[in-house]
RNA sequence: GGCCCCAUCGUCUAUCGGUUAGGACACCAGGUUUUCAUCCUGGGAAGCGCGGUUCGACUCCGCGUGGGGUCACCA
């Protein structure tokens, strides 16, 4: 196969946001068509009618983008092997279908749901595997005349029995499984949709994919999908099984229960994508030298589904709050000021915004960060008596608040630099323990002790709200 | 429970039969600094167990154990 010919897919179902997880595969998947001068496909897997929400496509094309990343063909963008949408392509599948109907590779069924129900109920009851019985597949005639009579069907893939399955899994190598634990599968459904399994199929197939990369969550349903191609006799595309997340505490696969997992989240959270996209590249992978912030480009240069490792992995939000902070530092202010804007309180005043972020810049992790780094600039701040008096007495800090006080009223100029002169001054000048009065000095006006630098901190709040504060400081003295 | 996958520091990984088992995050300590953050330096921290194969196993094989996935007219 010429590289060239590298075409890969991301099939999300428009059942809600895109997960974290998702965003990952998506991510292997347009990198390596990337890399080999292939195309990236995205395609619609829309065939459960009653799970789908109004507007999920849209919103799945948005995130996408959101991540700076596109896709050669699908919705929106046209393509030789169109239209991209499953639930526009209905008549492939029923005839697909009846192919196989007429292959003798599958066959009708009229099974009831109550029927499978109490059929699957009694199998657990009895600790066997839960499996359809195969009830209809050697009495069809019966079952056609069911049909005939206007009662629903679907139609089952015909598993053969007792034979071994083995597909080649990229990243694990040949995998085997007995079609004695594998389903009659069904293909199409009463509603005259197609299940996953045969749209998968059909399409991967028809629209000429090379590399089915999705997540480990597959490897069971794959040997349904290899019995397919067989049935079909197809050629089988390359399988690769990504890791999955898992949950931050390590247990289980990352899901809604134990936080917010769609990507979209992520940003709302204040990450940045290009930091959430290098949080997965590093996440099962390893570039050649171990360089863990990479961009892109590198990331495509180096990537190859089959140095992936095999095992799930645990979404570290520490790690990941490590490469936002990269990022977020990496930004040039103008650049973070644009970024941050969605995450600035209605109550910040936007004119302060940009004095603000040169003093908060290397401390934000997330840019959501911003609310909590900057409360004490604005509005009345409560200032902690205990924290005040830490290292001293009552009366001396008083006194070193009237000091404080005279000094900046005196002072004509209100820059970084008259600031620090008077300060600095009554300091040498009264001989007072300098760590104490600082400390003293950044409590009062800020009401916290760890802040961005102190002169530049009061500058920006300036001289009116300093002197209100280290007023309003000198009375919590007495 | 059946079937399948997986197994190196707490986490993500390097190693692809011979290494003092390396790096990153996190953690701890120190330095820089008016605090915090950044930055710099240092530290603790790992081959799941038992058998084989081999001159030699983290690396190959088997079993056990543990973790994960999956068992729908959902994807």
């Amino acid at each position: 196969m010429k590289n060239t010919d590298v075409r890969t897919r991301m099939a999300p179902s428009p059942t809600g946001d895109m997960h974290v997880g998702s965003m990952g595969v998506l991510l292997k998947n347009y990198a390596f068509a990337k890399k080999n001068g292939g195309k990236f496909i995205l395609r619609i897997e829309d065939t459960d009618k009653e799970r789908e929400v109004p507007g999920a496509i849209g919103r799945i094309q948005d995130i996408i983008t959101a991540y700076g990343l596109d896709w050669d063909e699908g919705p929106g963008k046209g393509g030789a092997y169109g239209p991209y949408i499953q639930s526009e392509r209905m008549q492939l599948y029923t005839d697909m279908a009846n192919d196989l109907i007429k292959k003798g590779k599958a066959y009708y069924c009229t099974c009831s749901r109550e029927r499978l129900e109490t059929l699957r109920d009694s199998q657990r009851a009895a600790k066997v595997p839960p499996k359809y019985d195969k009830f209809c597949r050697d009495r069809q005639d019966e079952v056609s005349r069911e049909i005939a009579a206007g009662k629903d069907y679907v139609i089952r893939l015909k598993t053969p029995d007792n034979q071994d399955v083995t597909f080649t899994d990229l990243l694990r190598g040949k995998i085997t499984f007995n079609t004695a634990s594998i389903d009659d599968q069904v293909l199409l459904k009463s509603d005259g949709y197609p299940t996953y399994h045969l749209a998968v199929v059909v399409d991967d197939h028809s629209m000429n994919i090379s590399h089915i990369m999705r997540g480990e969550e597959w490897i069971s349903s794959t040997p349904k999908h290899v019995l397919l191609y067989h049935a079909f006799e197809w050629d089988m595309p390359v399988f690769a099984h990504m890791p999955i997340y898992l949950n931050p505490d390590g247990k289980g696969k990352m899901s809604k229960r134990k936080g917010t997992v769609s990507a979209q989240s992520f940003l709302d959270r204040g990450y940045l994508p290009e930091a959430l996209l290098n949080f997965f590249m590093i996440l099962g992978w390893a570039h050649p030298e171990e360089k863990e912030i990479l961009t892109l480009d590198e990331y495509i240069q180096h990537f190859d589904p089959k140095d992936v490792s095999s095992k799930s992995v645990v979404f570290d939000l520490k790690k990941l709050d490590w490469i936002n902070g990269m990022y977020i530092r990496q930004l040039s202010l103008s650049e973070l000021e644009t970024k941050i804007a969605p995450f600035v309180p209605n109550t910040f005043p936007t004119e302060m915004v940009s004095g603000v972020l040169p003093l908060i810049h290397e401390r934000l992790e997330k840019l959501s960060d911003f609310e909590e780094l900057t409360t004490f600039f604005i509005g009345d701040i409560e200032i902690p008596t205990d924290l005040l008096l830490k290292k001293s007495t009552a009366s001396d800090v008083a006194q070193q608040l009237e000091q404080t006080i005279t000094g900046l009223e005196e002072s004509t100029d209100w820059t970084i630099e008259s600031i620090e002169t008077v300060i600095r001054s009554l300091q040498e000048k009264h001989n007072w323990k300098r760590n104490q009065y600082f400390m003293m000095i950044r409590v009062a006006t800020t009401g916290k002790k760890a802040t961005p630098p102190l002169f530049e901190t009061m500058q920006l709040i300036g001289k009116p709200g300093i002197l209100e504060r280290l007023r309003t400081a000198l009375q919590n003295c007495n």
